[in-house]
DNA sequence: TATGAATGAGCATTCATTCAT
DNA sequence: GATGAATGAATGCTCATTCAT
């Protein structure tokens, strides 16, 4: 739409790679809101208001574009790895419930993936991807014995929480904001990472005792 | 009765109860793998072995076969309710990973239901039942303030094992088992359900990660 | 369902010229409204509360039935020609205007093979029909020249007020009663079936003159 | 332009408005052929030699197909009321005996439109036409009382003739001719539309039919 | 290369009809 | 013979994809 007067020229120049970051962006947004078998590629290509025919000419096929959607997303996600390690349990809990996503409809990109994890495929990838960004990372907070099991629950746990809020739409987890939830949430960090001797007994404080203020 | 796709051998016996119910139990099984819009009448017949037409027959159109199969699976879930209400945590999860499902193909009914959560309507009847079998209930064993909240968050990491067990095939979690899992989800119970004692320290503060682009 | 007692000890006995006289009622009905492509079999077995099948083991297929209620229709058309000729056209005017024809749901017969008339054998059969019962036997009514194409002409528009007030459902025609239509009647038959010689001059009387009061 | 049935070998040219103009022709003749609901729409796009799947892409689906023919067909219909006023039920007369209307497979406009008047909306739509093109226009012309019921009558007779023409193939009409007519026209014109001057005698009495049962 | 017209396989659904009991 | 379960060919319509220009 801001088409610069020197665009008039020549109209052709960078249009292919404008039209094709369009696409991919509204690829994105669909995807993640009505998965792929629920997408239709004349709708996103209505969405930036040209021919379905440049999804293949540009991407080869609905799933190549896919694909690449689903890389992006990817790359959105592991962002959050960087950072202090030891900030990393709050980290992800932000990404759930304060960031936008607006790339991806506002969906987290996993619950986007998982729109599509009917495929085998897709499911693969989701797989890999939250094992980079959730599993592996989670588990090298762990202290204690079961790593790799305590950091599956409570990868599932982020997961669940954003399936609630997104997928589900329960009302109380889409209402709920860090504040409200962060006790909770530093009690079953504490039970799931924390050192696992202690049993009923008094907690252990919370995971990020470098507390900035 | 629990006829499973690769049955198509039979010759059927033209009788209307028992080929209706190999229908729905057909149903039930390919819409919790594949999802309602994945899912084709035809393959459903022919898991049977009788013609598609008898869907219409028998239970008027693909979509009121699907809920008459999402009833029963609703039932299924509910099932979990019955017994001592103390004991409620444990029987959900052993729902989650001990009982086979063989109804629905292995999947728990919220999974199944899950697959075909794009559709509104069937997003909206998930939610319910969610709340009457997870959520609404748990929220009656917490001790304590916030029980919407953290009977929501308890939901969540149930529904989000189930996911990575089911959906996403995490292996960690498809190997776990009750036992091993018992003293991470004991834990994690008292956390979340169990009188609140306001950790030893303030809240973790709201951390600020890199927000992706 | 007025079942006479005696019907019990043999229930099957008389249950066949029944049940076939109930789905040519009833088949006669439905054709009438809604033609012949347009009404379904089963609908008209369940008006009679049998098994569509039925239709097939007593008629054979749905156009041999459709045939045999048209025949029925025919046969209650032609019925109109019984009576002193000279009053003939007022009483064809009468079988539209003021007769029921409830075994044909308030259809003139020749407006309910109307409906089925895109099928070629159909349109034959209601051809036939017409002449035998409007054009051949008005013709004879007709005194002087081109006795064919007046009689045709007349029976045009008998047809064309059928169809106007089934059909089409205009509001004046549907209201329209014998004692309205009367005089406009008389000078139209006058204009088309009598002597056709004197031009726009006097009209000669009404064609029944032998008035029985 | 005029694309019959038989054209099917004529290789498409891609172009957009020929192949939409084609198949709107198709449509025409077949919808006036065999009623809305006895054509098939594979059958419109055979006719024009391309993929069924176009009808939906250019006219988006059988009903708005309908539609839009229908609507070139009243069009076509009303042109009749260009011209003299007084010679309004000859030009009347005219399009129905002498008028090929090769547009809508020989079939006059009302005629085509009454083969499809099984559906509601259709039939009102083809009342609505009927009123706009015949019994509004004709009522004007009456001298005298009763205008509406006259004209009414007046085009019941007009549609009578069409419909023994077309769709009974009346085999007398069929052969007629303006100049055949004629005569008996101007007296029917007369007799309905011309100055009511009370016939000489009473009205024939409302005739008893033997009603048939 | 870019455009958009055209394709064809596939889907839910209907309906006259057949066939096993 | 009577019953009703089962059939299969259509039908309107959708959608990813290809092909001509």
């Amino acid at each position: 739409m801001t088409v610069t007067p020197g665009d008039r020229e020549a109209p052709r120049k960078r249009n292919r790679e404008v039209t094709r970051a369009a696409l991919l962006a509204a690829a994105r947004v669909r995807f993640a809101r009505e998965g792929y078998s629920g997408t239709n590629v004349r709708v996103i290509a209505q969405d930036v208001g040209v021919d379905a025919s440049l999804v293949f000419r540009y991407f080869g096929s609905k799933r190549a574009l896919f694909d690449e959607a689903s890389a992006e997303n990817a790359l959105a996600a592991e962002a959050v790895l960087d950072g202090p390690a030891e900030q990393l349990p709050s980290r992800l809990l932000a990404t759930i419930l304060e960031y936008d996503w607006p790339e991806s409809a506002g969906e987290h990109p996993f619950v986007a993936m998982l729109r599509s994890a009917n495929d085998d495929a897709i499911r693969a990838e989701l797989s890999d991807q939250l094992c980079k960004t959730y599993t592996d990372s989670i588990s090298r907070q762990v202290r204690g014995e079961d790593a790799d099991l305590r950091a599956a629950l409570f990868s599932a746990w982020l997961l669940g929480i954003s399936v609630l809020r997104s997928v589900v739409r329960d009302d109380t987890l889409s209402r709920a904001t860090m504040a409200s939830v962060a006790p909770h949430f530093e009690r079953v960090v504490e039970a799931l990472l924390g050192e696992a001797k202690a049993g009923p007994a008094g907690a252990t404080p919370a995971p990020g005792p470098e507390q900035p203020d």
